[in-house]
DNA sequence: TTATGGTGGGGACAAATGTCCTTTTTAGTA
DNA sequence: TACTAAAAAGGACATTTGTCCCCACCATAA
């Protein structure tokens, strides 16, 4: 549920001791907005430290959560392929560290260190990967399947994440969350 | 909806044309299935004619469409990059012309020709960018919107794609589907 | 202390969608 | 031509989910 990638996050920890790369270590409190969808921005970021969201709302201020991004994940970084608007806010849910980096330096880093292009085309890939299995899943389960194998992949997830951001994430509205985790407790309670 | 790149189509042709390396030319009949869920493959492929459809199949039989795929898309490459087994199936909807080249080929391809590693980075990118807002409309909106949705884009979709797959892409049943079209239909008969 | 706003929880009803089944249409083939 | 299988369309009913409320709890600011 809340998506790492160690790997990438202790290469660019390690680009950003060597001192060679403009590189920026930057730390924002909890439920601060890091990017805004529809803009544009000239940096990719690496978390560190904390969790964000990644979430799209549209015009009638419905959120849908994309993912929950932990340690090593990277956001902001799509503009630079396709040289558009944001299609995601990405906002902090716990205090946040991240490791930020421009445009330019993004784009130069891929060119010539090889290691970490591969590193970056795999993040890219594991992100299509990852999307659509848990669309599919969410479409044809109900919500008490999708909170149970929520409760597989992360038991806790109740005391870190808000409802609504869960609800959010399934895609279904806070009440019929709640509806579901009630039938879900009578059900467990029987055995 | 039927993804396209032409960039990238274009400059795989080229690649092949030019003889250097070991790309083949593949065609298949309307309804084959060119690679299968939960399997390993050793090669990538271009579309260079016709169209596919990308899904993933459950336990129940029930299928979800993740994408059509058009000329000039890839399918194959996620595995390259995490050498898992495949998520999706993909299957010609029309006869299909792909090129296709190996997995070695292919890394060979994105060290050596940094064009081609560029192209691969971007369109995995629009991948993610795609699918993103594409899933977030269709859990939020009801099926007639997400059907005008479709007509805007794409409005010859019900000549070429059957009512299945229609409905099999926007995630609901077939009933749902035809119930949304023929609510549409009175609705702008009366006008 | 008293407001006040955010979050969690849930009742009652409405709306959307699924399930199951039947009929019609279409396309292909013996 | 007649037969068959698959696709399209839809009726009737069940289930799920959403909408619109209200209430309780808790923190915090006035």
């Amino acid at each position: 549920m809340i998506r790492t990638n160690p790997e990438l996050t202790s290469y660019v920890k390690k680009l950003f001791v060597s001192g060679l790369y403009e590189i920026v270590e930057e730390k924002f409190p909890s439920k601060h907005r890091i990017i805004e969808q529809d803009r544009r921005y000239n940096k990719v970021y690496f978390i560190t430290e904390g969790i964000t969201k990644c979430y799209i709302s549209d015009e009638n201020g419905r959120e849908f959560i994309q993912e929950f991004l932990g340690d090593g994940m990277e956001f902001g970084e799509l503009e630079v392929f396709s040289k558009k608007y944001t299609i995601c806010s990405v906002e902090s849910i716990t205090p946040l560290k991240v490791l930020s980096i421009s445009h330019s330096g993004f784009n130069e880093l891929l060119e010539t260190d090889s290691h970490f292009n591969r590193l970056i085309m795999k993040a890219l890939a594991d992100k299509i990967r990852y999307k659509a299995p848990r669309h599919s899943y969410q479409h044809s389960y109900p919500i008490e399947d999708n909170i149970i194998q929520l409760k597989k992949v992360f038991p806790e997830f109740t005391e870190v994440i808000s409802k609504r951001d869960i609800a959010n994430y399934i895609g279904v509205t806070v009440r019929s969350l709640n509806r579901a985790l009630k039938e879900l407790k009578t059900k467990t309670d029987l055995y």
